[in-house]
DNA sequence: TTTACATTTCGCTGTATGGCGAAATAAAGA
DNA sequence: TCTTTATTTCGCCATACAGCGAAATGTAAA
């Protein structure tokens, strides 16, 4: 029961859901998502550790970035029917469209040039 | 976007959580919500308020007693999805499996002397 | 080494929420 | 009509949580 309420707590806050659905184009870095919202960086890494508790989102390390990404068919059942409810509840949200035209103009950034600016705010 | 979030923050409780599970049975009175939670029914009440806003329960009036029970065929696809989710993710849960042996004695009392008991605590 | 930098952790503040009991509401019964 | 009673609404309190900035962490570059 923790573990169910962990997911659904994690759901209860639409920056966390806008989140996931970000990341159906692929992993997104801190400062991309940070970008994205125009929330202080340690408010993201924070919904991203809810996330993550959740099992929600899997995170991979590469150099100084850590990469965040929905997780693979290894995840639990429960896990995953929760993405797919989402995704099919939203798929047509406005505001999660505008964040997936929002998102390709940041993905032409460079990640390093968008990170200098986030951490020099 | 707000419908949906009614929904995941509905379902971010606990409580709210076990009460649609106790409703696949049939409907329930408030009183039998509280005798089954041992909640204040100020409690229960808005709890159920809270699943109603969100199009998770129903509400039937029958003289004094109000009863809630879970959305027809004709409830919204997120809705459906949302409970069909739920359900199978806490279908075998000890929790909810505990719910449902003290549900059945429930049921089997008296549903005027049951809501007396309650009003009296 | 030092410095730079992406991310996280920590401490704080304001707001949201769950819980209760008391009062208000609404419907049945005396 | 006047009680009784099932439920809701209201006011309050304690806790939880989203947000921020500053400090800490860990890694790459100089």
């Amino acid at each position: 029961m923790r573990e169910f309420m962990n997911i659904t707590k994690a759901l209860a806050d639409e920056n966390r859901v806008r989140a996931l659905l970000a990341l159906r184009k692929g992993e997104l870095c801190v400062c991309q998502i940070t970008e994205l919202f125009g929330l202080a960086p340690s408010t993201i890494s924070k919904h991203l550790s809810i996330l993550f508790q959740a099992g929600l989102v899997e995170s991979r390390k590469e150099g100084r970035w850590i990469y965040y990404q929905l997780p693979g068919k290894n995840a639990p059942v429960v896990v995953r029917e929760a993405l797919d409810w989402i995704q099919k509840a939203l798929a047509d949200n406005p505001q999660v469209l505008a964040d997936n035209q929002q998102l390709k103009k940041i993905l032409k950034q460079d990640p390093a040039e968008l990170c200098q600016r986030q951490c020099k705010k």
